[in-house]
RNA sequence: UGGGAUGUCGUCUAACGGUAGGACAGCGGACUCUGGCUCCGUACGUAGGGGUUCAAAUCCUCUCAUCCCAGCCA
C-alpha cells in the first residue's frame, strides 16, 4: 500500500536537496526485555524505510546499563525481529562496540572544559538539579581543573572510587529549563559484569551521550525515536556539536502506538506474568511478539498492520479491531478450512443407511484454488453445533429447527424431524432425514435452502482441545480506571475458555504453526503443546459473526 | 509567564494557501454450499475565538484541551 507520513516527507526533502543520498535508519533495543507489538511499529518503520529508501537499517543494542541486561533478551529480540520478516545482514551492532571510543569523547570533553568529575551523592545531586519550575544550583566540583578531572576520571575507569560516589558530567547549564541540560550525567561507576565486555569496565556511559555518539559514529542518517525524547534532542544535537564525530544525524520522533484492550509497559507486562494473571511470556493473551506469534498472528497481518495506523506525532489509540481485520484479510487467503464442532449435539440421520460410510470431498480453501480439496467421511451419525439448532427460532433464522431445511457443509440437505431430550428437558438429539438427491450440497430440482452449517461425523472424528482467547481485558484503555480500581480489575475473566471438541480426523497429524480456519467458527493455529493424540488449536480470531449483530439488536 | 509537543469523521491517518480524501469500525443492500469472503451504496470530521487572503485544516494571534520531562534507566 502507498504511505505518506512526515518521516517520508522529510526523507524525501533530504534526498531531493542532495543532503543525503542513501539513508539509514536503526532499531535501538535495550536488551531488557521481550519485544511486544508496540516495538513492531518502529521495527517496521525503520525497517521498512530502509527497505523502501533502498537505504540500510541496523539492529543496535542499546546495551549500557549492564545491571538491567541480559543475553536472553538479545536472542529473544533477534528471533522476534526476524519472525517479523526484517534482516540487518551484517549491520548488528553494540553499543557497548564503541565504548572505548566512548571513552575517548568524553576525555575529549573534559580537555575542552564542557564535563567534570563530579563527588556529589545521588541524594545531593538531586537536590542540586532543582524542580520543573526552578533553576538548579551549579555542583561545587564544577571548576575542577582540567587536569584534575583528567587525573579523577581516569582512576574512575581504572577502578579507585566507589559506586555512586563519583560521575562524569557534562558542563551545560543548570538553569535550564530542560532538565536534561542540567549538567547531566555522562558516566557512572558501576562494578557490574557485562554480557559483552564482562568485568572490563566499571563506568558505563549514560544513555544520552551514548545514543548520540553511536548514531554518529555508524553513519546514521535518521535517527527514529519515540516522542518522550523530544525533550532529549538538545543533549543530542549538543554532544554531537561539541565533538569530532563524523556526522551529525537527525533525530525525529514519533507518536509510540497505543493499542485498545491493550497494556503494553514492560513493568505491566511482568506483572501480569509473574503474578499469574497469564501462563508465560509467550501466553498467547499476551502482546508480545513472542505471544502473539504463539496466538498464531502472523507477521505479514501485523506489518499491515504497521503501515496502516501510519506515522504522527500525535499521541493515539489504535482499534484492536484493525489488527483483527489484518489478520482475517491475511489468514482468509492462505488457510486451509477444516470442520470442527465445538459444543457437540447429536443428529440421527434415520434414513441414511446404518451400513454406508461415505467420504466426501471438501475445498480446502475457496480463496486459494490451488489448495487442493480433501476427503471427510460421513456416517448415520454426526455431530452439529449446539448453537446451530433453535427449537423456536425467529424468522431469520435460517440455521437449522424443526421442519426446516438446512445444508450439511460439502455433503447433504437434511430435515429436522423430531427433538429427543432427557429428563429434565435438554436437548440430547435432534433426528432427522436427509435427501440421497442433495450429496454435494445440491439438488437437481435447484431447491434453495438458505443456511449452512458445518457438522464432524460421530464415529470417525477426533478429539481436540481447543482453546479461545478473547482481549485480555474488557475495558478498552484499561488503565483509565475508575475510583478505587486498578487496571487489573479489568481482567477479563473469559480471555480464556478450554473446550474439547470433536474435529474431522484429518487435523490429527498438524504440526505447532499450521493455521486454519475451522469454518463458521475462527482461524486457529496448532498449539506448541499439541500431540497427535490430542491436537492443541488456539483461537487466533473469530470470523465476523454478522448473525450475532443481528440478534444483539433484536 | 518552567521546558517540550499535539489537537482533522467513533478510531487511525492524508492534504504542504486552491474540490477535506482513504482505511477500520457503523449503517443499508446484492451475492454466497461459511450469516465468512467479495461487491455496491450510505452517514460521519478540520478544538474554539479573532485576523491576513480572491481563497485557510494549512499563515498570524489569543484561548481551551491533552500528552511528555525533575534515574547515577533507556
Amino acid at each position: 500500500m502507498e504511505v505518506s507520513n512526515f518521516i517520508r516527507n522529510i526523507i524525501d526533502e533530504d534526498l531531493k536537496t542532495g543532503k543525503h543520498t542513501k539513508i539509514i535508519t536503526r532499531f535501538p533495543p535495550e536488551p531488557n526485555a521481550y519485544l511486544h507489538i508496540g516495538h513492531s511499529k518502529s521495527i517496521c518503520l525503520n525497517f521498512g524505510l530502509a527497505r523502501d529508501y533502498n537505504g540500510v537499517c541496523h539492529l543496535r543494542f542499546d546495551d549500557t546499563n549492564p545491571t538491567a541486561e541480559d543475553v536472553e533478551f538479545v536472542d529473544s529480540i533477534i528471533e522476534d525481529i526476524h519472525w517479523l520478516g526484517f534482516d540487518w545482514k551484517d549491520k548488528l551492532f553494540y553499543a557497548s562496540d564503541y565504548y572505548e571510543k566512548l571513552y575517548e569523547y568524553a576525555e575529549i570533553l573534559i580537555q575542552d572544559g564542557k564535563a567534570f568529575v563530579c563527588d556529589l551523592t545521588f541524594e545531593e545531586l538531586n537536590k542540586t538539579r532543582g524542580t520543573l519550575k526552578e533553576p538548579g544550583t551549579n555542583s561545587p566540583y564544577r571548576d575542577r581543573s582540567v587536569e584534575e578531572n583528567l587525573d579523577l576520571f581516569r582512576r574512575m575507569r581504572a577502578g579507585e572510587f566507589e559506586e555512586g560516589s563519583k560521575t562524569l558530567r557534562a558542563k551545560i547549564d543548570m538553569s535550564s529549563g530542560n532538565v536534561n541540560m542540567r549538567d547531566p550525567v555522562i558516566y557512572r561507576i558501576k562494578f557490574a559484569h557485562h554480557h559483552r565486555t564482562g568485568d572490563k569496565w566499571c563506568i558505563y556511559p549514560m544513555y544520552d551521550y551514548t545514543h548520540c555518539i553511536s548514531d554518529a559514529l555508524e553513519g546514521i542518517t535518521h535517527s527514529i525515536c519515540t516522542l518522550e525524547f523530544e525533550d532529549h534532542r538538545p543533549l543530542y544535537d549538543w554532544f554531537l556539536d561539541q565533538l569530532p564525530v563524523p556526522c551529525h544525524p537527525r533525530q525525529i520522533e514519533f507518536a509510540r502506538m497505543n493499542l485498545t484492550y491493550t497494556v503494553m509497559s514492560k513493568r505491566l507486562m511482568l506483572k501480569l506474568v509473574n503474578e499469574g494473571y497469564v501462563k508465560s511470556f509467550d501466553d498467547p493473551r499476551m502482546p508480545s511478539l513472542a505471544g502473539m506469534r504463539r496466538r498464531g498472528f502472523t507477521p505479514e497481518a501485523i506489518r499491515d498492520f504497521s503501515d496502516r495506523i501510519g506515522v504522527a506525532k500525535a499521541s493515539s489509540i489504535v482499534d484492536f479491531e484493525l489488527l483483527q481485520f489484518c489478520l482475517r484479510n491475511d489468514l482468509n487467503l492462505r488457510a486451509d478450512r477444516a470442520m470442527v464442532v465445538l459444543d457437540p449435539l447429536k443428529v440421527t440421520l434415520e434414513n441414511y443407511p446404518d451400513d454406508l460410510n461415505e467420504e466426501i470431498e471438501a475445498l480446502n480453501n475457496p480463496e486459494n484454488p490451488d489448495s487442493g480439496t480433501r476427503m471427510i467421511p460421513f456416517s448415520k451419525e454426526i455431530y452439529i453445533e449446539r448453537d446451530d439448532f433453535k427449537e423456536d427460532a425467529p424468522n431469520k433464522w435460517f440455521r437449522m429447527a424443526p421442519g426446516r431445511e438446512v445444508r450439511l457443509k460439502h455433503a447433504y440437505y437434511i430435515i429436522c424431524k423430531d427433538v429427543v431430550k432427557d429428563a429434565d428437558g435438554n436437548i440430547t438429539e435432534l433426528i432427522c432425514t436427509y435427501d440421497p438427491e442433495s450429496r454435494g450440497g445440491g439438488t437437481p430440482d435447484n431447491r434453495k435452502v438458505k443456511g449452512t452449517i458445518h457438522w464432524v461425523s460421530a464415529i470417525y472424528n477426533i478429539p481436540v482441545e481447543v482453546r479461545l482467547y478473547e482481549q485480555l481485558f474488557t475495558k478498552p484503555d484499561p488503565m483509565d480506571a475508575e475510583e478505587g480500581k486498578t487496571w487489573l480489575d479489568y481482567l477479563n475473566p473469559e480471555s480464556l475458555v478450554t473446550v474439547n471438541g470433536f474435529a474431522e480426523p484429518g487435523l490429527k497429524n498438524t504440526k505447532a504453526g499450521n493455521r486454519y480456519q475451522f469454518l463458521r467458527l475462527g482461524y486457529f493455529v496448532t498449539d506448541k503443546d499439541s500431540t497427535p493424540e490430542k491436537p492443541v488449536f488456539n483461537r487466533i480470531v473469530t470470523l465476523k459473526d454478522t448473525w450475532a449483530k443481528m440478534e444483539k439488536k433484536m
